[in-house]
DNA sequence: TATTGTTATACTCTATAACTATA
DNA sequence: TATAGTTATAGAGTATAACAATA
């Protein structure tokens, strides 16, 4: 049922989607996302500790890139390696207590940033564009949800 | 009326929103969107020759960053430089046949890849989810609308 | 003196490939 | 042999600062 004209309708609309995400970083406070701040997030969202490949799966970015990322985090004591007692070849990741910190502030920040250019929206509106965005992830293939972590054999 | 609640979503549906674009680009063909290729669909939606400080500011980037992209767009052939006759420190950039050309193939590609994913998808879906978003960059203060080239004094 | 654009430098995000350790 | 993770290297996007040319 998708039309052409409806696809470049939102393809054109879609070009700038880095930008208003970028828009939205630069609004911040400086500081505010630091860099790694996506692990940061995914972990923050998680209800169990993840190994390092199942955050690069749910971020749909190179296992290499989140296991750098994740050192760098450790270093800064945002996020904790526990030994995982299924597979001794990973470890299971989970945020500190000062990491929690740093993903509440920034979430609280951005938030601050989104209602203030949102505030003449109707609350429906935006609850619709979060809705489509979130399908619009899935139809073209993008994992989101974290789902339990699979005991291995 | 935005509730925060309804911020909130927005806000984790946004998080993955350059993952989704990643997604996009992942699933076109190599060498489908080359690098600057930003810069080149901005040009190719104009209706006049810009300047690059123009370009920049339409893309909300650095001028620093149009500048060596146009500088590399220029040796590929892509885009093409003419003198600016109402001043001469800048120039004035369009589109070569052949620029338009990859800018041309490019959006035929997105549009598969797109059209593929959202073939169930409806169509009033489609341009409502266009449609918040467009207004989603206005609200978040990010520029598009290409107006026409000021005359300076 | 202010503005336009260029260049040098650096930081972030990402991927590929080669490697180590465990399953 | 296959999988989880690490490390080295490289490419792409971006910003800041110093600079040259023109207004």
């Amino acid at each position: 049922m998708a039309t052409p004209e409806a696809c470049r309708h939102l393809l054109t609309s879609m070009e700038g989607i880095t930008g208003v995400h970028r828009s939205l970083a630069k609004a911040l406070p400086a500081g505010c996302l630091p860099p790694g701040s996506g692990v940061l997030f995914v972990l923050g969202r998680s209800e169990q500790p993840l190994r390092a490949g199942r955050v690069a799966e749910l971020m749909d970015i190179d296992m290499s890139v989140v296991s750098r990322r994740i050192a760098h985090l450790v270093d800064q004591g945002w996020v904790a390696r526990s030994p995982n007692p299924h597979d001794g070849r990973s470890c299971l990741l989970g945020l500190t207590d000062q990491g929690r910190a740093v993903v509440d502030n920034a979430t609280e920040q951005c938030l601050d940033v989104v209602a203030g250019g949102l505030r003449d929206w109707p609350d429906e509106d935006i609850e619709r564009l979060a809705d489509l965005l979130e399908r619009l992830r899935v139809s073209l293939g993008h994992r989101t949800l974290p789902a339990p972590e699979p005991v291995p054999h």
